[in-house]
RNA sequence: GGGCCCGUAGCUCAGCGGUGAGAGCAGGGGACUCAUAAUCCCUUGGUCGUAGGUUCGAAUCCUACCGGGCCUACCA
């Protein structure tokens, strides 16, 4: 129940397009806003956190054409997908709603209306390509074709990415439709615009002294945008078309940016539906104490939030956001996230290998609630989780809870120095990080006062008070409820960020934690549970499985496909050519070092019939030659480069070519024709060793 | 072409006009052994991207350049 001091604060983040998977880069935002909305509630604020599919548009449609079903069919799947994602990040919504839902198509009409009584839809003629094979208005970037000023073959409908020219897909001298291979024919069709211009002054009034938004995104706005004349904005397409016929224009259809914003009003109709409540209770200005409106972005949609959603509100007479809170893209290892480097990786696949713990942590310690990009360096991802997490704060509840176990906390808070106080004082510090959005520098505040209260177990060596027995029974007690109180402390100022760890924790000691006010005043006189492991340590060969479970397999060298060959027909015959060899132990397999290696190069040897003479990397520096007898089966040029597994510990032998360093592993014999290299799964690498 | 952001120790980042430039991690040395090889103490390490300028004083303000990232209105 929200007391006469809260705030009322709405809260989104953008929708996720119903086109693809939850990745790391989504989460950055996702989990910026759950740790925001997770602490205003933890303040006792009355705070709803909202969110939707965003599931219109020509992306969609396409996709559902290409994969020979209906678009609801697509996004209920996508729709499924991206809630168990963001279910196992502990992305705590209010509300998860879909612009593709009852609500929003009454919303928009009523959004639309407003702009049509203000004489703000204007209809005009748009010259576009249409593919007249898959019948529909070609987007730009589905039209590919040569650039007309450097004759750069097979580029974009909008630019050309070798010489840098911008132009009209009309332009490409030989356009093609990427949807058919048609040649496309230039359509005149209507479209419906919102005259922005209109609203200039308007715009720039509330872009600039709203103190929505930040001091260079309002700069970045006045100089781009605000410096002349606003263009019309368009906003509906033609048939066909995935999404809401417009109701006073039939044959034509809101655009996807323009339903999508609305999807956040329609997420809070139907949340407080649900509960006897209505939208207007949060978007409509009047209300005591009005509603704040806070969204959440990445940079990449900036304008649309801050230029094309204002004016939409402001001519709907609907209350403007308070807050836009813009973020930069996540980098991994300093790069651009890319597919080839095994680096774009989806939400579930990291749920594979890792604990989604572990990197909401790490977002919190890097997000300093600005426009600038945040990067995932993986070594430091899990140093930075093992030190500070489990080294530090885990580890001082780890430390001192068993002793507490027979005989719960201490009746009176004993003397501590002055630790706990000190760290609730901190807690306004704390509070203003975390409402600025500076979760970087809250982190860094609990981090010092984790520091600190670990030395305050080492100097008190409540170990050995342990060991002395009945005399320092009492203060042995004290000690470790003084760590216990200050374990505590931490826990509930890092809940937005780890609310299972919070949760573990009441179950240690003190019930669960609902209040940030938990952190002012330690607990005395209660049961201790049991303790159990609050924390997993990041296991760098967890990371080194994520990467490769993300790489995609290069064509050239995938191993063959086993599609189409059903397994039940595998032939009995090579087993029982050459029967299983005697049972070995554990310990025989391991004597023998079988490794990944990769060939860099390969000759045939002229005397022999059936050598080829590899030199394999084992990585680094390190090479071996090796003699294998596949002369015949595989073309030297062919072998070069791929990835092979070696007896690495082989001891050398002299042949009459040379000395053959090691055997490189095949699978031949019993009646078949042929030796079969074997092909490590993509993702390995040279060097590692099979066990 | 225009614009925005960033460039500080090996790594990730604070500091953003004023005592000799900081933290965590990594590295080196020591202590401890309760704890998920965790913790504690000491310590090595930087011409604050480069070059100019403003100022009594600049990592901090201005200009140019170099490097990285991003945006530029039908890519979401």
């Amino acid at each position: 129940m929200a007391s006469p001091a809260s705030r009322r604060i709405l809260v989104t983040a953008a929708l996720p397009y119903a086109n693809g998977h939850i990745h790391l880069g989504h989460l950055v935002e996702y989990v910026q806003t759950d740790i925001f909305v997770r602490f205003q509630k933890l303040r006792g604020h009355d705070c709803i956190f909202l969110c939707a599919d965003d599931t219109h548009g020509t992306a969609i449609m396409i996709r559902a054409r290409a994969e020979g079903r209906g678009e609801h069919e697509v996004i209920a799947e996508m729709r499924a997908a991206h809630l168990a994602d963001f279910a196992g990040f502990e992305i705590g919504f209010d509300h998860y709603g879909s612009t593709d839902s009852d609500a929003n198509r009454r919303l928009c009409a009523i959004v639309w209306q407003s702009l049509r009584d203000r004489g703000l839809v204007a209809g005009r003629a748009v010259e576009q390509l249409f593919d007249p094979v898959a019948g529909v208005f070609l987007a730009d970037r589905f039209v590919r074709g040569t650039c007309p000023r450097c004759r750069a073959t097979d580029q974009y409908g909008d630019a050309c990415e070798k010489c840098g020219a911008t132009y009209s897909p009309a332009d490409l001298v030989d356009p093609r439709s990427t949807l058919s291979g048609a040649t496309p024919e230039v359509r005149s069709a209507e479209h419906l615009f919102v005259r922005l211009e209109p609203l200039q002054e308007f715009l720039r009034g509330w872009t600039q002294s709203s103190g929505a938004l930040a001091p260079q995104v309002a700069n970045y706005l006045a100089g781009h945008f605000l410096g002349e004349p606003l263009r019309d904005w368009d906003v509906s397409r033609p048939a066909p078309y995935f999404g809401f016929e417009i109701p006073d224009a039939p044959g034509h259809y809101w655009y996807v940016w323009f339903d999508a914003p609305v999807g956040y009003i329609a997420a809070t109709e139907e949340w407080a539906a649900a509960r006897g409540g209505s939208w207007r209770d949060w978007w409509q200005a009047g209300d005591v104490p009005p509603a704040e409106i806070h969204h959440f972005i990445g940079k990449d949609i900036t304008y649309f939030h801050t230029l094309f959603w204002p004016a939409m509100l402001a001519a709907a007479g609907l209350t403007l956001p308070t807050k836009v809170r813009i973020h930069g893209f996540l980098t991994v290892n300093g790069e651009k996230m890319s597919k080839a480097r095994g680096t774009f990786v989806l939400a579930r696949t990291y749920l594979e290998h890792l604990d989604p713990a572990a990197l909401r942590y790490y977002y919190a310690a890097k997000l300093s609630g600005d426009i600038d990009d945040i990067d995932l360096n993986l070594d430091d991802f899990a140093a930075k989780v093992n030190a500070d997490l489990v080294g530090k704060v885990v580890n001082l509840a780890s430390r001192t809870a068993r002793w507490l176990e027979a005989t719960g906390l201490a009746d009176r808070y004993p003397e501590d120095g002055g630790l706990f106080a000190r760290a609730a004082a901190d807690g306004a510090a704390i509070a203003a990080a975390y409402e600025d959005c500076d979760f970087a520098r809250a982190m860094r505040l609990i981090m010092a006062a984790a520091d600190r209260a670990n030395a305050y177990v080492d100097a008190e060596q409540p170990w050995k008070l342990a060991k002395a027995g009945p005399a320092s029974a009492a203060r042995l007690r004290d000690v470790a409820t003084v760590a216990l109180n200050l374990f505590r402390q931490l826990a509930v100022y890092l809940a937005p960020v780890l609310p299972r760890l919070a949760a573990q924790t009441g179950n240690l000691v003190g019930g669960p934690i609902r209040s940030w006010d938990e952190s002012q005043q330690p607990l005395v006189g209660l049961p201790v549970a049991p303790f159990t492991p609050l924390a997993a340590r990041v296991d760098p060969a967890r990371i080194a499985a994520l990467l490769a479970a993300t790489t995609p397999s290069p064509p050239a060298l995938s191993p063959p496909s086993t599609a189409g060959a059903p397994m039940t027909t595998d032939s009995g015959a090579p087993l029982a050519a050459e029967p299983l060899a005697p049972t070995c132990t554990i310990d025989d397999f391991s004597r023998v070092d079988l490794r990944v290696a990769r060939i860099v190069a390969a000759e045939e040897v002229a005397d022999s019939r059936k050598l080829l003479k590899l030199t394999v990397s084992l990585g680094g520096d390190t090479t071996r030659t090796v003699f294998a007898g596949i002369k015949g089966f595989h073309a030297p040029a062919d072998l070069v480069g791929r990835l092979v597994v070696v007896v690495a510990n082989l001891a050398p032998r002299t042949m009459k070519f040379g000395t053959s360093e090691g055997m490189v592993v095949a699978a031949s014999g019993a009646g078949a024709e042929g030796v079969y290299l074997l092909s490590p799964d993509t993702g390995a690498l040279p060097g590692m060793r099979l066990h």
